[in-house]
DNA sequence: ATAGCCGTTGCCGAAACGGCAGCAACATGT
DNA sequence: ACATGTTGCTGCCGTTTCGGCAACGGCTAT
């Protein structure tokens, strides 16, 4: 099914791989061909679509324009391509997942074992990043679905939904704190804390409540790792901070203890956004498990919400 | 800008003429070329696109598929080129609307006079329809913007915004009727009545209310235009129904008076939904008209409901 | 300076495209 | 029943476009 141009095809594996020779091995064609498509192209904007620097090819302002069309235009082709292979029975496909580290522990592998084990002609490819990353992610056209802190999305994203999980202190069973239903962010600093470098996000939702403080707290350990500080806790060396996300589960198994942020008598949220391509149409097998996504995300809010009370 | 193969655009033209030769003679090429490309689509494909009547051809299941596929490349390769237009100044384009009677009295030419004030190179067509023929025209990529009765609408189109106005009577100045503050459809029946046919969508909201009557009206009058109805209101030949846009203006000139109909105690609403097609991003020229068009209709909402008293 | 990679450009064979004329199938009008 | 017009389809052939090969100039790093 090569219904376009090839001059589509090349620009975008050329704006992928910033070179005209690199995406000629990609499309396995000589790189004159290439070039010469590129050119053509750009005769009929009327306008140069990349900036040829000394390393390789950068798109210019005309150049974005063409790549969200040419995006718009091979996403859609996928989807008339799913929606007529489904027609004939063929229910297969591939999705692409860009999330952050909360979501590895419990949400995503609950979710595509669960829908592998209906679907199983569906695979996956997960990417784990930082959540400006995952919206890039998304633009780039790299990942089908996001999951990502809330942030000011671009208008070329769309919020699918908006989950509010608490976030929380996590300490080992023995830990002094432990016995306590909540704390205040002045509590856990009396203690040694694992700190979430910049790179996370709970550095981000946390920097404000530490910057009213009257004392700076000293870190005893500064990390990157969801999971890295997880296992920290659990070994009882300090206090860290993560979302609510799956502790429920974790907490049965490995000595840790949840427990929610008392800000002034209100809790500190932590917002998950489910993103899209704004301008995208789905494939039915992709929309399929973006509503599961949904569906499941807003349980667990319900549940792990009600699972601790309201501190105000 | 041809960046598309022609078996994009030859097949576009086909399944909007329903003939080869037709859509041949509209691109200036040999029919057998049309013919050529079209075979050669559903040999890639792997299935007909269309069925083969003796005259024309008719799209099948797959076809429409393509025919989604293809309306949403080129209306996104429409956009593309008014973005790179504008970016280097020109401000123009093409917008068509299509939208149910009740619009053209006051709403419609006063937006795109006072848009055609401002951005003198965006031309418009206008094409006056019913509510389903509205909302079909949408679908098949012959409206940019479409103004209809809210119905239920198909997944593919997006209901942008939805603005409720009165429905009422519409009386001569020497009417019987014509001091009261409200009507209900009783005291209507009482006098001839100027009847909507089915084509228009008054008669769906109205047949409801006067099923649930004990008697059934003699029309005097059945009519399937607007216009008509309120040139016969206004002489006098009998009581008319009709949504309340406009008819303010419209009053003060003519020897017309709106009266609100009261349904036991409640308002008569009438829906009035504008609508996208929903897998399309719009050009900046057209979104920009489309925001005035919402601006304008929830102001006049504002206003005509609050010139006359809740009947409740 | 040398080597390596970059994008571009002639040259040429191959593939795709479009125009012309003619075909059979079907609908319409006399 | 017959003639006529229209439909989509198909050889044939000239034109256009495309892609591969090799070479060129520009640039960077060693």
């Amino acid at each position: 099914m090569r219904f376009h141009s090839p001059a589509i095809q090349y620009f975008h594996a050329v704006r992928r791989t910033g070179s005209i020779r690199a995406a000629a091995r990609l499309l396995n064609v000589a790189s004159s061909a290439v070039s010469r498509q590129i050119l053509k192209l750009e005769q009929e904007v009327g306008s140069p679509l990349f900036e040829r620097t000394a390393r390789g090819l950068t798109l210019t302002t005309v150049g974005e324009m063409l790549a969200r069309h040419v995006m718009n235009v091979l996403q859609d082709l996928d989807r008339f391509r799913s929606d007529v292979a489904s027609l004939s029975g063929a229910w297969h496909g591939a999705i692409s997942i860009a999330c952050i580290e909360s979501l590895t522990e419990s949400v995503l592998p609950d979710l595509i074992a669960a829908h592998r084990s209906r679907a199983r002609r569906v695979s996956f490819t997960t990417m784990v990043m930082g959540s400006s990353d995952v919206l890039e992610a998304l633009r780039r056209g790299e990942a089908d679905i996001g999951i990502a802190i809330a942030l000011r999305h671009p208008p070329d994203l769309r919020q699918v939904a908006l989950k509010r999980f608490r976030l929380g202190a996590l300490v080992a069973r023995e830990h002094p704190l432990a016995r306590r239903k909540t704390v205040t962010l002045e509590q856990c600093l009396a203690f040694p804390v694992i700190q979430a470098l910049p790179e996370l996000s709970i550095y981000h939702l946390l920097q404000p409540l530490i910057a009213q403080l009257s004392e700076t707290p000293e870190p005893a350990i500064q990390a990157d790792s969801i999971d890295l500080m997880r296992e920290l806790a659990a070994r009882g060396v300090g206090v860290a901070f993560q979302t609510q996300l799956g502790i429920i589960r974790l907490s049965r198994v490995a000595q840790l203890v949840f427990l929610p942020l008392d800000n002034a008598g209100s809790p500190v949220w932590s917002d998950l956004g489910i993103y899209v391509r704004a301008e995208r149409t789905l494939p039915a097998f992709t929309d399929s498990f973006l509503q599961e996504l949904v569906r499941e995300l807003g349980e667990r809010e319900r549940r792990e919400n009600a699972a601790y009370p309201h501190i105000a």
